[in-house]
DNA sequence: GATATTTCAACATGATCTTATAGGATTTAT
DNA sequence: ATAAATCCTATAAGATCATGTTGAAATATC
């Protein structure tokens, strides 16, 4: 299956609920609200968030009051940068990453292709910023209430 | 992780072979060949064939003197047809298959940004044919050839 | 200083999917 | 009849997914 992993896809909504909220001095946000909001188990967002953390697009501030704030300003992160924490590359063929990985490397045929289709998926994923996604998701809104209208 | 699964690689290879040893009256390929010039074990090729044949991109001919053969000419069988008959649907996520997969596509945000991925991919495969893929091995032969010299 | 809140860390567990191997049944050319 | 193939089913190891448990560490607030 070429598929993304829930922790790709997880951690996105994650980024976009903390892009949601960001700007001009809002507090911290928790997991359980976070968890509640999305419908993911806290304990499973603790386990995405560490990469996260760890490639600073989110601060944690601990503690009572704490929580979690996006490291950058939403315009100023890639979707590309998120999914890369959280699946390690995009790459869709471990013989794009490692070059060890297999022999027949030169002399592959396919190789070629899957690196190709690999490029422009991350080409893709570099032009849209968490900035895109929370306007993305602003416009739904927008047309959900006209609809109620 | 966005990873092609093996059965989409070898697969692929799998058709190659075949689609190398196409043309005027050839006769049937078998696995064990198959199995000796890509590396891969004979029981894995055959659980790879199955959806292959059901989607008639080989066709089976049983018995001593047996073996396969593809189903149509190389030019005529595109890599998405490979990579769907293995992979089932070549969809990033879930949701963009099933649409009772998620009962807030309506108003997710990311679902687009899947979707378009999706589609990107599924057109990047489409312009590949068995034809080119063959093309390409014929290069890179050549290519080795000359260094040799 | 005590308490409540929250992140942080290290495991454990079960379910499902992927990868790969194995045994034996069936078909067919010779 | 025999040998050469495909065909069919089972199974096991390993990875991924998702939740749960226990508790330590940090910090705002009373």
């Amino acid at each position: 299956m070429i598929r993304l992993s829930t922790k790709g896809r997880y951690g996105t909504r994650l980024m976009l609920n903390l892009a949601q909220h960001h700007g001009n001095g809002a507090r911290a946000i928790i997991l359980r609200d976070i968890s509640d909001e999305e419908g993911i188990s806290i304990r499973y967002l603790e386990q995405i968030i560490i990469p996260l953390k760890i490639n600073r697009l989110v601060k944690s501030i601990r503690g009572a009051g704490g929580g979690y704030i996006l490291g950058r300003d939403p315009s100023d992160i890639k979707l590309s940068e998120i999914l890369h924490a959280l699946e390690g590359n995009l790459f869709l063929v471990e013989c794009a990453d490692d070059p060890n990985y297999c022999e027949k490397i030169d002399t592959c045929p396919t190789f070629e292709i899957w690196k190709g289709a690999t490029e422009m998926l991350k080409a893709y994923f570099d032009r849209i910023t968490l900035k895109d996604i929370v306007a993305q998701a602003e416009k739904i809104k927008k047309k959900a209430r006209a609809k109620v209208r």
